[in-house]
DNA sequence: AACGTTGACGTCAACGTTGTCATTACTATT
DNA sequence: AATAGTAATGACAACGTTGACGTCAACGTT
């Protein structure tokens, strides 16, 4: 490894005057500079971080956590997604990126106060999430790409509006005749999902139609629990005439189960999204769905994330809800009869 | 922070003393040690990653690059597997994954001469990336989750067969008595690509069928790619009764161009694609594919890694071709007529 | 001539660890 | 009783860098 050393004597002076030439800094003259600088480029040589980050309390590394308890979901399109925009705003900003999917039980803060990260921006944490303790506590910039709480919470975070989302959603079922809706929400403890729920239940009452319990469900963000749910209510003596999705992955599985059920989407059942991931629009039909921007809210979380590690903490919290928006595809229909 | 200096003064012993403890290294009365602990976990010491890094030369850090060449390729699903099987080997060896979804042009060796990490894992590198100058050659252990040389070169990598994946499905193809099928092998610059056409090629010649040129196609790794030539091919005078797709993605982009055009598949025109990524079950129709298990792919990749960083570089190159399965679902069919 | 000012460096300590070696005190062996 | 061995601990340097401060020559001002 060439270190500074190496520099100053190939070069014949100080190891300051090499590190001030690396760093551009303070006064040195063009003729010594230029001197300097051949020697580096000679010698190949590179600062080392960890000398560096040793002495001014700084790793330029920002930490991405995201919690094992959703682990399996990281096959989740999008991930991909949250994490370009994260990973494009952090190399624009010289940042390195610290990936943490985590797989044991490990308190997040450890990363910071071990000094690996300068910062933490969290992805899809569950409710009572044992490992987010100290957190908050801690002085680490912490940001959030959805909320850890339904209200009342002091974190920065950046987050599409699934309330109004799924009111959407539901209110372009009601124009087209709806009434019986079923809503394949997620899993239970996402606050995403309860906020899904929120919005179903507001546009219902809204359109002064009354919530029947039995028709909100829970389950993974998967194909197959969507398949298979579909299947189910379809042996039901009265059932659905319009699904809502927590998801598209959900949403390709449900057109899969329904259409193994004998009904024709979207003559017999209509179907609907949400995410719009890149696939929605090949599915079979072309999915109607419910568009949210997840690679600009992770351009924002990391924004967000850098202005609190170079600004310092903010007197309010950051709090953005990025709107949604409705795709109308070939999976929505005006309802039979 | 909360330093081995404070632990030491507040329990009377010496930095030494309490490094000894931390480490649980050497011996240290019973009687000290338990008392050291409790002043660790008193005060909420943590050891501080970058100055033991600079002592022992290691970060316990592995770098993970993407190029970003294919930067727009990583919203591809595969990459979510291959890191989870990374992701998921270094969380169970205490290393930590630093993501590098390169934006910049920047030369990849930077990386470790920096000394931020101890080894590279490189995903999908194209042919004649610049930034990979200097990586071989320096002793940074380093693997990669594809061949970046068709033949003869000296790296570690472990990838699929991608030779013989695509004999399978061309067999599997000729099998059901078709005879002029399109490859729609992907983007131009991967070996991967190479490797299909040549699987499709030796297929082909196996199997007494000669190979017209025109149709072989290059293309992006994108449903709209796909679905658009599909389309485009359906205009040809005498187009192909098969379509052999590079990925998934693309082959549910085919399917719609194919509806779109007015065929049905499989009984007008068969359809397979590549990976079996988990939505390929759930398309419309049930994808015929070739699976290739990319999770496997990134553990035995970074299980290698920590081979080559323990136990240092190895004589030959640890070269291994994971082999794939063909899957067949509802998208082949005999050929028409 | 005496005095500040400035430019261009260098010296040294510090960051928080760990490795090497030294120093005790106590125990076992002859 | 003298000696060797060992267990428990500490002092100190080192890792590669930066920040605070010091030095020294050259120059301009009074």
């Amino acid at each position: 490894m060439v270190t500074l050393k190496d520099v100053a004597r190939a070069s014949g002076v100080s190891i300051k005057t090499v590190s001030r030439v690396v760093n551009g800094t303070a006064e040195v003259s063009a003729e010594t500079r230029l001197r300097v600088k051949g020697v580096i480029s000679d010698l190949g040589y590179q600062p080392n971080t960890m000398a560096r980050s040793l002495v001014n309390g700084r790793s330029n590394t920002v930490g991405v956590i995201i919690p094992h308890s959703v682990g399996y979901i990281f096959s989740h399109p999008i991930f991909n997604e949250v994490l370009r925009g994260i990973a494009e705003v952090l190399a624009n900003n010289n940042l390195n990126l610290l990936l943490h999917l985590t797989y044991q039980d490990i308190p997040y803060v450890q990363l910071y106060n071990q000094s690996r990260v300068d910062g933490l921006i969290f992805m899809s944490v569950l409710t009572g999430d044992p490992n987010m303790d100290g957190v908050l506590e801690s002085k680490s910039p912490c940001v959030f790409t959805c909320r850890i709480l339904e209200e009342n919470n002091p974190t920065h975070w950046v987050d599409a509006d699934f309330v109004n989302g799924m009111e959407q959603a539901v209110e372009h079922l009601i124009s087209l005749g709806h009434r019986r809706m079923a809503l394949l929400a997620g899993p239970r403890n996402l606050i995403s999902v309860i906020l899904r729920v929120k919005g179903y239940r507001q546009a219902l009452m809204t359109n002064g139609l009354t919530v029947d319990e039995d028709n909100i469900h829970y389950l993974d963000f998967s194909s197959e629990a969507g398949h298979d749910l579909a299947f189910e209510l379809m042996k039901k003596p009265n059932p659905p005439t319009a699904i809502l999705c927590g998801d598209d992955i959900m949403a390709i599985g449900v057109i899969q189960g329904l259409q193994e059920a004998g009904r024709r989407v979207p003559q017999d059942v209509s179907v609907i999204g949400f995410d719009d991931i890149s696939l929605a629009r090949f599915s079979t039909p072309p999915l109607t769905t419910i568009r949210q921007d997840t690679f600009r809210k992770g351009q924002i979380a990391a924004e967000t994330l850098i202005r609190l590690m170079t600004k310092g903490i903010e007197n309010s919290p950051f709090q953005q809800t990025l709107s949604t928006q409705l795709i109308i595809r070939n999976t929505t229909a005006l309802a039979p009869g």
